[in-house]
Formats: structure tokens, sequence, C-alpha cells
DNA sequence: AATGAATGAGACTTCATTCAT
DNA sequence: CATGAATGAAGTCTCATTCAT
């Protein structure tokens, strides 16, 4: 029949043979989907991912998907939602292992590139769900607000701007900049943990300073 | 009938019947296909670009593209090679206009700005035509090494090294770093000018060490 | 709404409005959309069959029809199969009923008429895929040797060789005689019964020599 | 632009520099789509051949093709009628180089083997246009009788069975077979000289005779 | 819990035909 | 006489979704 696609498990030799499968399986299987999607909908996009990729990748049919989920977006505001909240997690932890803003900065990334070594499926998802989300509204959730880190960068900055660390006046720029150089680190270069750890060690050798000792007379 | 698309212009009123329209300039139409695409495909990516958004948008119907494009991918490689030509100018003039490494980065990445202030369709092209590259391998062409400024990177950072502005064994990590920010700013903040603005000048703020002088102990 | 199709069944007052339909049968819809291929490809060509027609002459939607096969070719291919297996075994079981060269042509001849008494529309396609796998390569499939018989010819004129009821030299041309009147046949009476029926009878008296008596001058 | 279809003419060098073409340019040029047409709707069928084939094939654009004829349909009825005016000829010629009704026959058969020998497409047109005149009533012309030679067959066999050569009550038998094998030499064997000479030898061997010798108890 | 047959809308594309120039 | 820009209908195929089993 139909070729099983790049998704499918390689693992499809045993099935169970007949009648109820075994307790767990809806939980587990319910989670094989969610799993899946993300990485499809990392891959191809929202709109390039079809319920079809899904099915064959969780070993069920499309049909079945109907059992844990109302809609094609129902299963991406599910992966958004789970991604969302492994983020937020990595992001709180990170704070607490820095006291400078520069460090807390720097721990942030690195806690990033350690997520994004572990799986990389899960910052792809995150720089092809921030377009997504522009073209498809409906694909808001009311709990979007961490996926690029900017709630935290505002609570980072305002701390060093308390603790004297950094003027006011440049607060608002550098959080711009934070959230343009985590789009980068993202959505440019998570699919390569080599370059994304040389990109990531720029940014520190740029946050050092590395860049400031040589000017000339350049302007806007 | 169908529900005109949002692509499609306010004055729709009558459309020609049949043949030929009266003064119609082949050049203008191809333009109007070419700019629209450009339009959409930076709005909705290649998967969500219809033909008929195009069609809307040129005040044509779908069949009519097919006198100027041979497919759909056709279209969106000559979207692809317009935009590639206008960026490259950029680049290139903005390298003359400064000395130092640090000051032909801030050049090119305000040379950008400059262009997304004219035209902000085009940076966003150019982010989401980075996704779809990946995803669609025959939407490749020949001449596709511009998009993010990779090769004008390295060579900035070679004639660096040469001048003694930066070492060597920082040049790759600063490499990856610029990559990164070029992605952010074109992806992340390209839909604002303001935010652009805003992150540029963090940018430039990061650049000239303002974030140097407070350490603390943390590492990766 | 759309005008039905003449393919289209006369019983289609309602149709099963979305989902799996009662009391289907995968095997039945399958063969139901093979046997009206049949018909459409015999009657108006590989060309000029559409998928709407077979899809309302098998009472189903369009979409449908990629349920069972992959493409427009597909089809055509498993009724070229279908075609060949019913056509072979005719050929093999009329060899058996005679034994001379004489009989053994005669016999395979009465064997397609009765075949196409049965079933017009058999003969019909084996006329129409004769043109359309000239025209369209990709129609052909690996086992495509029996439609017109030319290997069954062959081998009843290489044992009428050996019995001595021919002389090889006249072999050949005896062969792609054969072969023009089956195509003749197929093609060109097989419409009707009775029109096939006095061809037949033509060629028996023929073979049997009853042109052989009176002959004048003329050469080619 | 698009590629040159098969069809377009190798001679595309240079063309009528500007102004009006010499004053027998539009006799040429009808002439040409006619004989591109014939050639085109041969090989591809009526279905299969578009207007651009033709086109091209005739070295001017699809819209110059309506100043000639009103439609697709219109010239396929040109191309049907001259091969009609063509194919008479040749039979009637070929009736006066034979007396009997066995010589005759084969005076006519000759000679459309020599036609066929000159311009293959003309027979291929034959048998393509008997399909297609089937799938397509519109394409009738009211003076489409001669295409299969079948008047003419009823025309010798009935002087035949006046000068008693043959029985009345093996004519009719006998008038189907020519029939058939008429068709058979057109649409089996005409894309190919060698073997359409050798099926006609073939038929020479079968009319004198050559199978009468060897039979069996073989029945119907 | 899961299958898989089926729908209906819509995608890309082709093509005969029209008509201003 | 001829071009070529444009239409509109139709064609093949895909896909999210439904639902009897």
């Amino acid at each position: 029949m139909r070729p099983l696609s790049p998704y499918a498990l390689v693992v499809t030799a045993k099935r169970s043979p007949r009648g109820r499968p075994p307790a767990s399986s809806a939980a587990a299987t319910r989670k094989r989907i969610v799993d899946v999607a993300r990485r499809c909908f990392a891959e191809s996009g929202y709109d390039g991912t079809t319920n079809r990729m899904i099915a064959d990748g969780a070993d069920i049919t499309t049909g079945a998907i109907y059992h844990y989920f109302d809609s094609k977006q129902a299963i991406f505001l599910a992966v958004l939602g789970e991604v969302e909240t492994q983020v937020y997690e990595k992001y709180v932890s990170a704070e607490a292992s820095a006291s400078s803003l520069h460090g807390k900065i720097v721990a942030m990334r690195e806690a990033c590139h350690e997520l994004n070594r572990q799986d990389s499926s899960l910052a792809q998802f995150v720089g092809s769900a921030r377009r997504d989300l522009r073209r498809h509204p409906e694909l808001f959730a009311e709990t979007n607000d961490g996926l690029d880190g900017d709630w935290y960068y505002l609570r980072l900055i305002e701390q060093g701007v308390e603790r004297g660390e950094i003027d006011r006046s440049d607060g608002e720029a550098l959080r711009h900049f934070l959230r343009a150089i985590s789009v980068g680190l993202t959505d440019g270069v998570s699919h390569d943990q080599s370059e994304h750890r040389l990109a990531l060690d720029g940014l520190r050798f740029v946050l050092a300073g590395g860049m400031s000792s040589s000017t000339d007379s350049q302007s806007a």
C-alpha cells in the first residue's frame, strides 16, 4: 500500500495483537502524537505538516488522532503548551545560577543551549512556531508569552537597573537586542549543535567587550 | 461568489470579460505578480501561499499567472533572485562606508535597517525563505549564497584578522554570532520598524562594550 | 449542481453525507472502480477519461478514488493487468481445442469472439489501450506482452512449421497478417456483435481458400 | 521562455522581419496548420493534441490559428476532409488496375501501402480518427463515409457477385472481413513500413489459399 | 481505542478560446 | 495577418475531517 512516511517508527514489527490494549496505552499514544507532531511542525511548519505525517510517525491512523485531539490546531496547541512549560522551567532555573545581569543573560542562553543539545526539535519548534503563530491567529493560546523569553529579559533588566548595573536608558535597547539574538540562536543555528555553540561563544565574546577596542568614525 | 482574498485590490469592481485587456503591459503585470508574491511568501510562507492569493493581489486570474511563470516554484525563484540582488547591492555599498571591522559590521546592519524601512516585506521574505529553502530543496537556485550575508561576514573577519583587529581564534565564534544576530534582526523584529531600530541600537551598545563592565563568577 | 455524468448510476438519489458509509465493502468499491474505468478507458481513451467519469460511475467522489489508487495511471495499470490476465487465459485454453495450425487460429479468434460477446468492453479496452500505450510510455507495465497475442501466434506458427503445415518462408508474413486481423477484429468491429460475427466468418471463408479460385494478372 | 515543443519546426531562425508577409503566405500558413495538425492528431489523438502543439509546429501562435479556423474541431474536420479526398482518389485509381475481385482487393491494399510509404501520418491519422469520431460525435462531417473503404468494398463485392466470382451468401462476411483487415493494416502496423509490407504479403498469401490445405475437425 | 472508507473543499496546473493592439 | 495577455472551466490530486464498524 502506501509507503511508510519517513516519520514512521522503525519498530513497526509487532502491534498489540487484538483486543483492548493495556491500560496506559492511551496516555502513551497521546504522548507519541505530541512528540511526533513537535518534530513535524518543527521541520515542516504548520501548513506543511499533514495529519498523515503525524499518524504515520505515531504508528496509528489519521482517524485515531481524533480520539485524542479535536483538530490539527488542537495538536499544535498541545505541543506549544508543552514546549512553553519546558522552556519556562529552564529559564527559571537558569536565573538562580548567576548574580549579575551579564551572568544571568549568559546563564540563560547556556541553559537553552543545553536544552537544544538534549532535543533539538524543541528549539526548532520554537522557531517554526513563531512564524506559524504570526500566520495563523487561531493558533494563539491564552498562555503564550514565553517563547522568546521577553518577560524574562524584562525582569532581568529591571533588576539590573535597580542594582545600578545598567542605565535605564540603555535597558530598552538591550532588551530588544536580547530578543533578536534569542531568535537568531533559535532560528538560525539551532539545527547544528556546533554552530550553536560557536554562535553562543561569539555572544559571550561580544558581551565581554571583545569588539569594543577598535572603532572608527563611522556613523548611522 | 468567492469572497475576495485580502490581497485583492479594493478597486476590483469590473474585470475585462475575455481576451487581452486594453492598455495592459506585460512587464507591469509580471512585476505586480512578483511584488505580490514576495509579500505573500513573506507573510504566509511557500506552503501557505496559494496561487489564488497571488492572482487576486495582482488582479488577474490564477491561469494568467502561467503566462508569466511555469510554476509556483518559478515565481518563488524569481522573487528570491530579485531579493538577493537588492540585498547584495546594499551589502557591497555598505562595505565601503567604514574602515574598521567594528564599523563595517555596524554599517552593514544599518544598511539593512534602511532597506527594511523602505520595504519591510523584503526582510520578512528573507526570513521566511530561509525556512522554506530548508524544507523544499527544489527551491534552491544556483545563485543562493547571499541571503544571510555569510560570505560577507567571512570576508570582513578575514580582513579584520589581517589588520590585527581581532584574534583569528575569536573570528569563527564572532562570525557565527553575526549570523545569529542577522537572523534575529531579520526574523524577529523586522515587522516593526521601531523594534528593529531598538534592537540595532542594542547591538551597537553591546558591541561597544556596554555589557563588559559587570561580570560575576558564573560559567557554562 | 454539476450535471450527472452519463456514467453515474441512475439510483443516485441520496449520498451518505460524511464519514464511512454503512455496509460498504472496500473490495466491492475497488472492483467497481476498475470495472467502470475499463469501460471509460475503452470508450474515451486515457486522455478522454476523467476521474470524475470514473467516480460518478462508481458512485463515489473523485477524492475517494485515491483511497484505492495512487493515480489515474495506477487505475489504468490495474485495468490493463486484469484484462491481460483474462485474455491470456482464453488464449491458452483455446490452444488446446484444435490440432492443426488452421484450426488453432480459428479457435483462438472464436474464443475472442466469445469473450467479446460476454463483455465487449474488454475488447474495446484492448483496442483503446494499444493507442494509449503508444502515446503514454508511463502506462507500460512490466508484464505487457499479451494484448495482441503476438507471442501466441509466434508459437503457433513455429509449431506449424515443425509439423510441415506451412513453409518457414511464409510464416513471418502470416504472423503479421494475423496480428493485423486481430487488431482489425478488436478495433474495427468489436462494438457490434453481429458485425464481429460476420467479419470472423469472413476470415474463416478466406482462410478456407474461398478467394483462391479467381485471379488475374495484377501485381504490386 | 517556453521551451519549443517537439513539433516546432527546426528552421525557426529567420521570420518575416516586419510588415505584411508575401501574398500567398496565408494559404501556405493554412496548409502548414493542416499538415501539422494531421501529424499531431495521428500521434496524440484529438484529446491529446493541444492547440499549442499545432501552433508551435506551424510556427505561429495559438491565437493566429483562429484566423484560419473557428475552433480545434474545425481543424480536425479540415484534416479529415483532406485525408478523405486523398484516400478516395487512391481507391478509385486502384479499382481500374485489376479486373477480378481478388485482384481489385489486392490492388487497393497495395495502393494504401504505397500511400503509407509516402506519408505514414495519413494512415495513422485514419486509425486515430476512427476512435476520435466514435468518441466525439461533433467531429462527424456530412461527408464521412470513406475512411475505411466500406462503400468501396460494397461495390467491389456487388460486381463480383454479378460476375459470378463469389456467392452472394459469402459476400456479406467477406465485406466485414475486408473492413477488419483494413482497420488492422491501418491501426496495427501502419507505423512500421516493413511490418506493413509483411502483413500485406500475409494477406495475399491467405487470399491465395495458402492456409486452405490443412484443416482438422475443429468447430466454432 | 482504533480503523479505514468516504467526503468536500481547495490546491496547482492546463487549455480552448477571445480580443485589444 | 498576427501577437500575446487574459479568461474560465475543467483536470489531477491532497488533505482535514467524519463516522460506521
